[in-house]
Order: structure tokens, then C-alpha cells, then sequence
DNA sequence: AGAATTCCTTGGTAAGAACCAATAATTTAC
DNA sequence: GTAAATTATTGGTTCTTACCAAGGAATTCT
């Protein structure tokens, strides 16, 4: 319990800084937390998107997320042999598919989310349930103000 | 200016999803705003933890900000041959290093540490001053809960 | 003095994500 | 009907970060 200042108050000063450590923290404990359901970050992403917007195509869901058409299709592989999302030739158009989520994906995904919410509980723990709170507005609105096109990673 | 929701309300509702995000961000213009000055996240760090604590060896770098000391070399390669930090044999043990920071070296971590307000202004321009400050402070309170051991990234 | 340990260094490995080029199948445009 | 564009896919590169193993130089232990 030494309070032994292991990192420099300069360091400390700069928000980035904090932000990108707390952020590859949670998003390394998140992608821990997932391993348990099978899927990673990617996954979830695509598993949201198709519940949120409904059915769409592996180049939608692509400009959508921010995600590269052909590593999409590793989440694809992911996905649809465990039945989680359902891969079918669009008849108007049959070079693409429609990609729908099943009932066992929207089951799975709702674990995921609940997980991930625990994930954030062990991440923000030293944060009460107002400060996390606020903490998540806080970022959505400065998520918001990045650059859409500099807003993938 | 189309107000598409192009993510889905599920991972926008994901506050590691956003930390990750806002973060990674950051990072990445912290990054390019220190090319500048020739300088990466990791010199940064080793200046700002020589100016903050005064010489120390390699070994207590690489302890102090988790890193690897192998990892270590290379920044010291890119600050020594600059004349950032002088790199002196401990006469009392001359295995070891005393690595300083110089006049020089002092000067670049504060344009730099300027440079880092300003990226934070970049990323964070959705949000006003006050609101900035409060973002900082739960960063910090949060970074601070975080396992020391799982700190290191 | 000899053995074990410490500090720095070199070099290589592994994981993760982003990115890009080329191709077969299909559709659209001319 | 032929050419051009699109969709999904394969296969690969690059970049970053973290990590590990071995070795030379110097110290400490016994």
C-alpha cells in the first residue's frame, strides 16, 4: 500500500495520456472478458450492428463499422458456423449477401453486453455509480466531436 | 452533415467501447503531434520521469514506467546521440547507467508537453474547459484503481 | 579466486490491428 | 453483348506493442 509515486506528475497531467491507458486497459480486459462467449470486439461490433439496423450486407456493415471488407469476413467465418448470424445471397442481388442475426446471436449478444458491463464495473471501480455515469457522457460527446473519418481505428 | 447513426446504440451505450475508441484516437494524434519534435510516447515518458524524479538508472526506468528494459535501449538510442540525456557510468557500480536529463532535454519535454495540451484540445474539442478538467480528474481516479500490475501497456 | 548475480544490450518472437492487391462471381452500364 | 463496376474472398504486408532468451561487462557473495 506504498503511495510511492511510480509515475511522473508530468505524465500524469497530460488527459491523453490517461486516456489511452484506461482505454487499452478496458479494451484489453474487455477482449478477456468476451473470450468466455467465443467471439471478440469485432464480432460483438457486427453482432450490435445487425440487431440495431437489422439485416445488411458485408460491405454495409463494413462502412458502418469502420472495419475492412476482408477482414469482415474472419468475423463472418466467426459468426455464422456457430449460428450466432445467417448468411444468405441476396436474390436481387446475388454477389452480396444478407447477413441477419438469429435468435441464438441476439441471446449471446445480450450476454456479451452484460459482460461487457462488468467489465466496466472492474474497469471503473474506483468510480461510484454517478461518476461512471458521467464519466460516459463525457465521452460519448467527445466521441462525438472526432473526426468521423479519423474516428475509425 | 447527415446525423446517420452510423454506430450501433448498443456499443455507443458501451463505455469501454467509447474509452477504447476516444482513446486509441489520442494516442494516435499524441503520436503525430510528437513527430515534430522527434520524440515518441516513450521518450516522452523516460524525459518527463528524469525532470520529475531526477537521473536514475535504466533498470529503475524500466521498473518505474513498464517498460522492458530491452525496449528501453532504443528510446535512449533516440534521446542519448540528441543530447536529451547524458548517459553516464555510476562510478560507484559501472554497470549501471546514470541517465540524466539535460538543459536541452528540459527544454523539448516542455515544448512537447505543450504540444500534448494541444492534441488534447484536438481530441477533446467537443468539450469545454470545465468539462475537460472534470474528464481529467475521473481519468485519473479511475487509472489510479486500476491494478498497478494491469496498469502497464 | 571462483561462482552467482546484476545491468545493459542484441536479436528474435508473438499477438493484434489496419491496410492493400488480386481474383472469381455477379451485376450494371454502354 | 461486351465492357466496366461491385461483392465477397484470399492472401499477404506493415506497424505497433509487448515479451523473452542469451551474452558481455561489472559487481557481489562465499
Amino acid at each position: 500500500m506504498s503511495d510511492v509515486p511510480q509515475l511522473p506528475p508530468s505524465l500524469l497531467d497530460i488527459t491523453v495520456f490517461l486516456l489511452s491507458k484506461v482505454g487499452v486497459a478496458g479494451r484489453r480486459r474487455m477482449g478477456d472478458g468476451l473470450k468466455a462467449y467465443g467471439i471478440g470486439l469485432w464480432d460483438l461490433a457486427v453482432l450490435a450492428a445487425l440487431r440495431d439496423f437489422g439485416p445488411a450486407s458485408q460491405g454495409d456493415l463494413g462502412v458502418r463499422l469502420g472495419i475492412d471488407p476482408s477482414d469482415l469476413v474472419a468475423v463472418m467465418d466467426t459468426l455464422a458456423p456457430r449460428g450466432l448470424v445467417e448468411r444468405t445471397r441476396d436474390p436481387r442481388d446475388r454477389r452480396r449477401y444478407s447477413v441477419t442475426i438469429t435468435s441464438a446471436g441476439v441471446a449471446l449478444l445480450d450476454e456479451a453486453l452484460v459482460a461487457a458491463a462488468g467489465v466496466r464495473d472492474d474497469v471503473l471501480a474506483a468510480l461510484d455509480e454517478r461518476e461512471r455515469a458521467l464519466l460516459h457522457d463525457l465521452l460519448r460527446k467527445a466521441f462525438a466531436g472526432i473526426e468521423p473519418r479519423a474516428r475509425a481505428t
